[in-house]
DNA sequence: TCCTTTATGGTCATCTTGACCACAATTAAA
DNA sequence: TTTAATTGTGGTCAAGATGACCATAAAGGA
């Protein structure tokens, strides 16, 4: 249907940027583009806009194709529109940012094709360079379109608001309890560095369970290997 | 050229969200819709997006012809994408922000036709209230399309930066000295509430003077009626 | 001259932050 | 069964930031 674009019309397309911690890295949801432009090299899950839909409704169910779940964090990222950012033709992309907890993007995994994969971001810094979970490098070279650009935006965006929005919650497991140490390991991975657990244990308490976002259940875990930590949960909000 | 849009395509524009402080004020520079749809109503500058520029070269040109200046802030804010958004078809439009000194303004006025003018908006809380310079109050319902909603939107984004960025500066005059409390009264005009002015002072040589981003000049303002104040400028930075 | 106005510098108590330390509660190893 | 390693939890302490407030300086106007 788009295969080829009229050059005398722009068109919109929504990319959405699927982010998730897992095993203690920041891991960007990919798919590897079947055919040209750019066939074989990893993109981002995309789509052009419907007539009758805004960009955020294409997001939501480009996210509803790969997921059976609702209630996802969805957040428009920024609008990229270089002329040549396309060789189909003046193609404008508006970006989403999509948080997921590991089991929601596992499940995406499973759901997905052969042509859908996750790696691993490790953002020390600023250079963009995808580790593989299994052992795959990837470079910005590797990614069609300008969606290294995207995945750099939304790392950045993603750091700049963790630690003064609530954001960081939807990287956990949906209604579950969860304790301050996995909760600690988010914002590591995100912010790419260690946290003294003290503090960020007291910074959180204050900011989140002083303010009711937060409570704490009375069971506690059992599954690891030191002393068990207590289990908290995160109060949903009404709106 | 753009009265009768097609109703099986997406179009794209760009308005632009042109601040500044003036009077102790935030306003929003509008122009009166001359045709409908929205006729007569205010209205943010916009214009559709071109088939060989990016939409911030589209922002960049709808200033341009506005104001002989260059070197004008401009920050893309949001895009909005509401189906129903535009009467006459399916328009989604990028916006951005552009701060502008009081000068700046003043001349983009003077430039306009008489269809230009400017009001202040007065947003104490989230409501907004565009309160006329010239005593004309401004309701939601008198702006088109969804511009009210673009102009909250854009001074959200401001306060929520202002304390943490250099954008403040903007709102100054370009490459003159200032006094703190200019620099004061912008913060105030856009927070919308009183800062102390002892501790404003030093927040802000703390955080400007000390990284080398203003320094004080030799001379002293003598222009009002107490104590001369010291004056500043900005150090420009190359990027 | 005295009052008003604006600018500037300072105090002081409180809150926040970062770097540590001590101890508790569990599992793994010796 | 003792000992060590591991993870969680609470606390201290000094340095820095913040907010409320006061005192003084330097100008113009009455």
């Amino acid at each position: 249907m788009h295969e080829q674009l009229n050059t005398d019309q722009v068109y919109v397309t929504v990319d959405i940027l699927i982010l998730a911690v897992r095993e203690g890295r920041l891991q960007v949801l990919l798919s590897r583009r079947p055919s040209p432009p750019y066939a074989g090299l990893w993109a981002l899950p995309g789509r052009f806009v419907g007539l009758s839909e805004s960009t955020e409704a294409t997001a939501r169910s480009l996210l509803q194709e790969m997921l059976p779940l609702r209630g996802a964090y969805v957040e428009q990222l920024y609008t990229f529109s270089d002329v040549s950012r396309d060789p189909r033709g003046r193609v404008i992309s508006v970006s989403y940012l999509v948080l997921l907890s590991p089991q929601q993007l596992q499940s995406a995994l499973a759901a997905g094709s052969g042509r859908l994969r996750s790696f691993a971001a490790s953002c020390a810094g600023l250079s963009l360079a995808l580790d593989g979970g299994d052992g795959v490098i990837l470079g910005e070279g590797d990614l069609a379109f300008d969606h290294g650009r995207i995945i750099r935006t939304g790392i950045l965006r993603l750091r700049g608001k963790i630690d003064y929005t609530d954001v960081g919650f939807h990287f956990l497991a949906d209604q579950q309890a969860f304790a301050l140490s996995e909760l600690q390991d988010v914002f590591e991975a995100v912010l790419g560095k260690p946290t003294d657990t003290s503090n960020f244990r007291r910074a959180v308490l204050a900011r989140y369970e002083a303010t009711g976002r937060i409570e704490q259940t009375e069971k506690a875990e059992k599954r690891r290997r030191g002393r068990p930590a207590a289990l908290y949960r995160v109060i949903p909000r009404d709106e």
